[in-house]
RNA sequence: UGGGGUGUAGCCAAGCGGUAAGGCAACGGGUUUUGGUCCCGUCAUCCGAGGGUUCGAAUCCUUCCACCCCAGCCA
């Protein structure tokens, strides 16, 4: 099984104020009734868990409506961007599950359309070129409180404003040297609309236009007219774009587009003991505090599908935590549910020991190897079986031996006896240690009546072990993940001591587990159950006759909590 | 101190004038050849605070408080 030709659990999604809101407007007949809308990623970085919110929220709700849902690059600034993120970028979304159809797009497709809007605005005396410096821009705009300054090249005739467009344009001038500015108003309290910039001179070669232009459109100008050149009808963006919808309204009035794209705002996903911000996620990258985007230990797609986690588990995640505008901080338990929940249906069981301890059956014949029948997932038999080999010499979870059982302990201790899952019922009868009193190899010995795991005398034993035997098994490397930061909530620090905040114990590799021999067969991507540790995920770094295995999450664990309700 | 937003349980989140859904977490109990799964139960006299309207308010009005976003030629 690949984890990506499952077949998808779609359960009814709940609603929010979004697709009330859609539902309203076609009820109303808006747009005709056609809904669309578009997820449009500036290909600058990998895609995390937070896009996936928009993902599933864009694309969900042009599935429900019957609508469509564009791939739109927001590609308007060559310095940060890069084709390495494009192709990413569309993989994580086709295999989140989503399919854009034809309608994959870019802005820079429209630049030459932008560039004609841009010129109206200018010829109806709404948009002016200006010869100020950044930093005088800067200080021009004003405060928060205090009122800017117009530019001194505010008032300039149309036919020099566009003569001075068409200039940059055509390579002109240096960067930096000038801008074009829409006419709006310096003193609006809202300093979005204080004559922001809508071009800037950039000579920089683009990864999809190359040399073709000196000047790139900014955000607020590109974003609202690529909208509507695709006929998008709800536009959704974070909420940090909340003060831009008035330029983005603004842009579309002065332009007179009807029937025009309405913007609308959700929260962004925050998660706890990790870090959902590009910025934060690069240089995690970049400082090679993490292999590499696709570190399972980074909440990315990629590193997300390298650990384990499936499309549909991301996309239940996704329903479950709602849409709404409120600040949040998802706990990481949540996401990690939604894993449990989809694995546990479909990972097919399997003996892995991560820990070995040597254990030998005194009484079981030194040359004898039977196989026992094990059920791939007992839950559900459509997934079959598996026969399993069984010897003298095991290996068991040096974590189910205590020489001192504590209070309800019902593994194996001395003198304790124990089921070895679906094959006898062992009693501890020695302990061997090495030279350095280490607990070395365990000495047992079986009830040949108890064959496949169970007595007919009603005997009672609590305790039910996974095993594999020494012949036969498998060396694999496991690698152990914990949370990326140790804080719920590393985004509250600073810049400089946010690298502090990371998890120094997120990463134990274990290069000596044993695990059954069938799993030699297992390819990169494919997801088991090792029985009573959890889920592990077969690593692209496996080379053959050497599993490497990367845990995706543990089970949950009753005995644990136990233990440390005691050490309280 | 300007503008734009948001406050419902430890964490998400429904609720749209008729007496606080659901999920996660937590905690009890049952089943179990995974201390897993599954099942059952507990968990807001209260909705940021105060005042008001109303037979009735988380929902309407009002005052206040807290938090988030905005001063890139980033998105």
């Amino acid at each position: 099984m690949t984890k990506d030709q499952r077949p998808a659990a779609t359960a009814a999604a709940p609603s929010n104020f979004i697709k009330d809101i859609v539902r309203a407007d076609v009820r109303a007949g808006a747009y005709n009734g056609r809904v669309q809308t578009r997820f449009p990623p500036e290909p600058n970085g990998y895609l995390h868990i937070g896009h996936a919110k928009s993902i599933c929220l864009n694309f969900g709700l042009a599935a429900e409506f019957g609508g469509r849902c564009n791939l739109r690059f927001d590609d308007t600034n060559p310095v940060k961007e890069d084709v390495e993120y494009v192709e990413s970028i569309k993989q994580d979304v086709r295999w989140l599950g989503f399919d854009w159809g034809d309608g994959l797009f870019y802005a820079s497709d429209y630049f030459e359309r932008l560039y004609a809007y841009a010129s109206r605005l200018v010829e109806a005396g709404k948009a002016y070129v200006d010869d100020q410096s950044a930093d005088e821009i800067r200080e021009n705009r004003g405060t928060l409180t205090s009122p800017g300054k117009d530019s001194p090249w505010r008032n300039r005739p149309v036919e020099e404003n566009l003569d001075l467009f068409g200039r940059m344009r055509a390579g002109e001038f240096e960067d930096g040297s000038r801008v074009l500015r829409a006419k709006i108003d310096m003193s609006h309290p809202n300093m979005v609309l204080r004559d922001p910039t809508l071009y800037r001179i950039k000579r920089v070669p683009h990864h999809r236009t190359g040399q073709k232009w000196p000047i790139y459109p900014m955000y607020d100008f590109a974003h609202c007219l690529s909208d509507a050149i695709e006929a998008v009808t709800h536009s959704i963006c974070t909420l940090e774009f909340e003060n831009n919808r008035a330029l983005y309204d603004w842009v579309l009035d002065e332009l007179g587009i009807e029937p025009r794209p309405r913007q609308y705002e959700f929260a962004r996903l925050n998660l706890t003991h990790t870090a959902l911000s590009k910025r934060k996620l690069i240089r995690l990258v970049r400082e090679g505090r993490v292999a590499g985007w696709d570190d399972p230990r980074m909440p990315t797609i990629s590193g997300l599908r390298r650990r384990g986690y499936t499309p549909e588990s991301i996309r239940t995640f996704c329903e479950r935590i709602g849409v709404s505008k409120a600040e949040n901080l998802v706990d990481m338990a949540l996401l990690e549910h939604c894993l449990r929940e989809d694995l546990n249906r479909r990972a097919p069981r399997v003996m892995g020991v991560l820990d070995p301890l040597r254990l030998v059956i005194e009484n079981y014949p030194e040359d004898q190897t039977e196989e026992f029948e094990f059920a791939n997932n007992p839950e559900d038999e459509a997934m079959g079986r598996r026969m399993v080999p069984f010897s003298r010499v095991l290996y068991v979870e040096r974590d189910d031996f205590r020489e001192q059982a504590p209070g309800k302990w019902f593994r194996l201790a001395p003198g304790r006896e124990v089921r070895l899952r679906y094959a006898y019922y062992v009693t501890c009868t020695d302990v061997v240690r090495d030279a350095s009193g280490e607990v070395a190899e365990l000495r047992c010995s079986f009830d040949p009546k108890t064959r496949g795991g169970w007595s007919k005398d009603g005997r009672k034993v609590k305790g039910t072990l996974h095993w594999v035997s020494a012949a036969h098994a498998v060396r694999a490397e496991v690698r152990l993940y914990g949370n990326l930061f140790s804080a719920a909530d590393p985004s509250g620090a600073d810049e400089a001591e946010f690298m502090e905040l990371l998890n120094p114990d997120s990463l134990r590799v274990l290069p000596g587990c044993m695990v059954e021999p069938g799993l030699c067969l297992a390819k990169p991507g494919e997801i088991f159950q090792f029985e009573r540790n959890g889920y592990f995920c077969l690593d692209p770094d496996s080379t053959p006759g050497r599993p490497v295995f990367n845990r995706a999450t543990t089970l949950r664990d009753t005995w644990a909590r136990i233990e440390r309700q005691k050490d309280k």
